[in-house]
RNA sequence: GGAGGGGUUCCCGAGUGGUUAAAGGGAGCAGACUGUAAAUCUGCCGGCGAAGCCUUCGGAGGUUCGAAUCCUCCCCCCUCCA
């Protein structure tokens, strides 16, 4: 190779080592990933870039995009990327875990949600360079025998060292031998696959691991390990999940996605930035400095942010409107631009509040009902409701508030059946 | 196989016969404040048109005027010993 070929060779692995590491907790090792894209470069042999995926969760929120961004960039820059699902666990069923009702799946159910996985994935990753593949390919035809083989390749004292084993077994919760062959199986999917590179959460960390020292044992080129932090839910303190509550989920409605964006803690707005918009390091440096000094807003940087957000996964014009919404909502206390009717079944043109407000959904039971009225939250046409006993005429149509955010219109269901009860 | 500890409301976690719909924290919700569905403060936080009543403390029985609390059996988990 001339000295002008190489030369060219490292200055593009330098471009796509920069790219890559943006926003990465860990990689390991850098050494190697560069002498890996080195390569690719070289041969122009794409990269295999790997992830694994859950099977049971099939809502992606803003949390799963953090990698799946990074998935994103590999493919942008000419790598490949293979969407594992791990369906094989289950197909299993493992009972065990914080998750004591995750059941057994049948392949169908499996099926389905590897397509609602799709449909969603594909909003970030190029279809054009992504392989779905599921790891009941190989692992359900391992014996036995394998899977002792596999076992020998691991000491307890190395498994018991991952950080939630380990708490978990000091503070006496269960852990069960299918959570501890996990780390194997998932190792030995990079072994199967023959993975280049390997992306997770930072929580990720011990089972990538294995992954490369499987690959080493059984004489492959061990993959490269990339974590990327975790990204905090809407409450800022826990990590972004389904179980907690705390996501967005890049399927919501645009002002769903731009208000919850609004509602994260002022601190994560940097962190948010960095993981999930595609600015620069000097544009981030600037958000940093802003909110550090104190003298910008942090309002207005997190509108920037939510705007982002959801011009990535609905469009600029969604991004506007679900902006111009918020506005008019929360910062004038105007009314949404939409507002849907609900028709509710009585036979009498007036009808206690609570039942009103329960009957139309607003409330979950009466009980909550009670308070919110105890406690001055609910509104109807402007005015604020003072009695928990009082009586709504709904003979005609009325606008309901509850708390900041939820807004109804409310009508006997005798009358507005014709005109539709448009606004 | 033996010995001991434990399963509490959305989550964590107190409670060992009545004063317990069950401390405390978290989450959630509301109000106030505000530049935000940030932060902070205050309040609420099983169900019932709510006086009172009903359901809840792993499951099923039992003791008692009265049980999350005591007894029996069962299920599940943990620790130590082998």
């Amino acid at each position: 190779m001339t000295e002008i070929a190489s030369k060219k060779i490292s200055t593009q692995v330098d471009r796509q080592f920069e790219i890559i590491r943006r926003g990465t907790a860990e990689v390991i090792s850098e050494e190697e990933l560069k002498s890996k894209l080195a390569k690719s470069i070289e041969t122009g042999r794409p990269l295999k870039v790997k992830e694994g995926f859950d099977p049971t969760a099939p809502d992606i929120h803003l949390g799963h995009t953090v990698t799946l961004r990074k998935l994103r960039q590999f493919q942008d820059l000419g790598h490949e990327v293979i969407f594992l699902i791990g369906d094989f666990t289950g197909l299993i069923g493992d009972p065990s875990g914080r998750d004591t009702q995750r059941k057994r799946m049948t392949p169908e159910e499996v099926q389905q949600n590897a397509e609602t996985y799709k449909k969603q994935v594909f909003k970030i990753l190029d279809p054009d360079r992504t392989t779905i593949d599921f790891n009941s390919r190989w692992l359900k035809e391992m014996t036995f025998e394998d899977v002792l083989g596999l076992c020998a390749h691991c000491t307890v004292a190395r498994i018991l060292e991952r950080d939630d084993f380990l708490n978990r077994y000091r503070s006496g919760k269960p852990i069960s031998m299918l959570e501890f062959l996990y780390p194997l199986a998932q190792g030995y999917d990079s072994v199967a696959l023959e993975a280049d590179v390997e992306l997770g959460g930072t929580d990720q960390k011990f089972n990538l691991l294995v992954g490369r020292e499987l690959q080493r044992d059984y004489g492959q080129e061990p993959q490269v390990i990339i974590t990327m932090p975790l990204l905090v839910g809407t409450d800022g303190t826990e990590k972004m999940s389904k179980s907690t509550g705390n996501y967005i989920g890049i399927n919501e409605a645009p002002k769903e996605i731009y208000g919850k964006t609004m509602s994260i803690p002022d601190e994560a707005i940097y962190d948010y930035f960095l993981l999930l918009t595609d600015l620069s390091h000097p544009q981030l440096d600037e958000i940093k400095r802003d909110l550090q000094k104190g003298e910008v807003n942090p309002m207005e940087h997190k509108k920037a942010l939510a705007h982002k957000i959801v011009t990535i996964y609905c469009g600029r014009e969604a991004a506007e409107q679900a902006a111009g919404e918020f506005e008019k909502v929360f910062g004038r206390k105007e009314l949404p631009d939409e507002i849907p009717l609900f028709k509710i079944q009585s036979e009498r043109d007036s009808l206690w509040i609570v039942r009103v407000l329960t009957g139309s959904g607003l409330c979950s039971s009466s009980g909550e009902a009670r308070r919110l009225i105890a406690q001055g939250g609910v509104y109807v046409d402007g005015e604020r409701i003072d009695s928990v006993d009082s009586e709504l005429d709904i003979s005609r149509e009325r606008l309901i508030k509850v708390g900041k955010r939820r807004f109804l219109k409310v009508v006997s269901d005798k009358v507005g059946t014709a005109s539709g009860g448009k606004a």
